[in-house]
DNA sequence: TAGATTGTTAATCGATTAACAATC
DNA sequence: TAGATTGTTAATCGATTAACAATC
């Protein structure tokens, strides 16, 4: 695997899906796999494919093409998924909730490993066999228990401070749910999911193909 | 507003985020505001700034700026929320749930209008306030109340079945939280929310930025 | 060996940035 | 009017596509 001296973040955007096609052709039994079929089903073209992979290093075979178990391991490594995350969910409504869902039920390396709500009437309870703390042991418990990600599903007035709680705590990452963006240093990835944007998005698409249709 | 001759992926993605940030100066009392100020807030140049407003419409005033009120209302225009749209969530577990909240607290423009569930045992409930349907009802009822939006949070194996069935309804869009890439006409508005690939996405900048640390 | 398909270089396309004339 | 800042054209940069030599 090459250096991946600053990867566009249009690839990084691509490479997540890579792996979900590559998941799929595996569990369905299939071997070999060329650009041109993956281009097919993925809907990139077969040289951006090929580009693509090559960032990262030569895992195809001339003549051949790409074994899809090979294919598949090598994305996951760079994906950092050879590896465990421990983490943490901090407000833990409905969308804090069902994210701690999703991960529990995910196969590959990620875990919770706390729950934190300010709500005094859910601070105690144990959701998925997990129990909620009072958020004001957050830093400590991230400190002592090698968090390695935070997951922010708090109202955006209270995200910022959360952020910075589980920057001094030690985290490597944080996913943050809030509509904010935070202030962290450079060194802590983040990765952001803002819904309502998403969902104007998706209003303005709906515009533009009226527009189209009329 | 100038006619939106097939927009690009990377204007679309930044308007929801121009709303945010304007949303907030309006908010704050704020009248008035240059390219170069927003440029400082929000993180794209202001040249870039100036060139996607111009893509709609000329919206600001030499030697003045931008009216706050009124480039929020134009681009609120422009994402197409200036109108009501009616959704209906399908798959209401704790991300169905979720969303649901999410949406019920908006202020602008959707409403949830039904909730449905393949499942016995939630059928009947009433989730805020709406109860929840059979979605073997689903397509009469997109069709008798004129839904705009089917939400999908199903698994993804009724996923494709149940966009189709939205579809035949006679949605204008689809959000879709399902980890599968929905094959739908193309007159269909869709957006994608792929949690997996979000958290992979995170998981892939934390390992970077170790090699980058080492 | 011949055919296939990668890995990689070169060409094209599109998006971002810079510059400045228009104008409030 | 003078100063400021937009709207817009031109220059640059980066990403995608095309082409083909390398090679399995």
């Amino acid at each position: 695997m090459k250096n991946n001296t600053r990867v566009s973040n249009a690839i990084i955007r691509r490479l997540p899906r890579y792996r979900r096609y590559l998941g799929d052709l595996r569990s369905r039994g299939v071997k070999k796999i060329s650009s041109n079929e993956l281009s097919e089903l993925i809907g990139y073209t077969a040289s951006q494919i090929r580009q693509d992979l090559n960032t990262f290093g030569g895992f195809g075979q001339q003549g051949y093409g790409y074994s899809v178990d090979h294919l598949y391991a090598e994305i996951n490594k760079i994906l950092g998924l050879d590896r465990e995350y421990k983490t943490v969910v901090v407000g833990v409504g409905h969308l804090g909730q069902a994210i701690t869902n999703h991960i529990l039920n995910y196969k590959f390396g990620f875990s919770i490993v706390g729950l934190f709500d300010v709500n005094p009437t859910i601070v105690g309870l144990a959701i998925n066999g997990v129990k909620v703390q009072n958020s004001s042991e957050l830093e400590d418990y991230v400190r002592n228990n090698n968090i390695d990600i935070g997951i922010i599903c708090c109202g955006k007035d209270n995200a910022q401070e959360v952020a910075d709680t589980l920057v001094r705590g030690g985290v490597e990452g944080i996913w943050n749910f809030a509509p904010i963006d935070l202030d962290i240093p450079e060194r802590i990835a983040i990765e952001n999911v803002h819904l309502s944007e998403s969902l104007h998005t998706l209003s303005f698409l709906i515009s533009s193909k009226e527009k189209e249709n009329r």
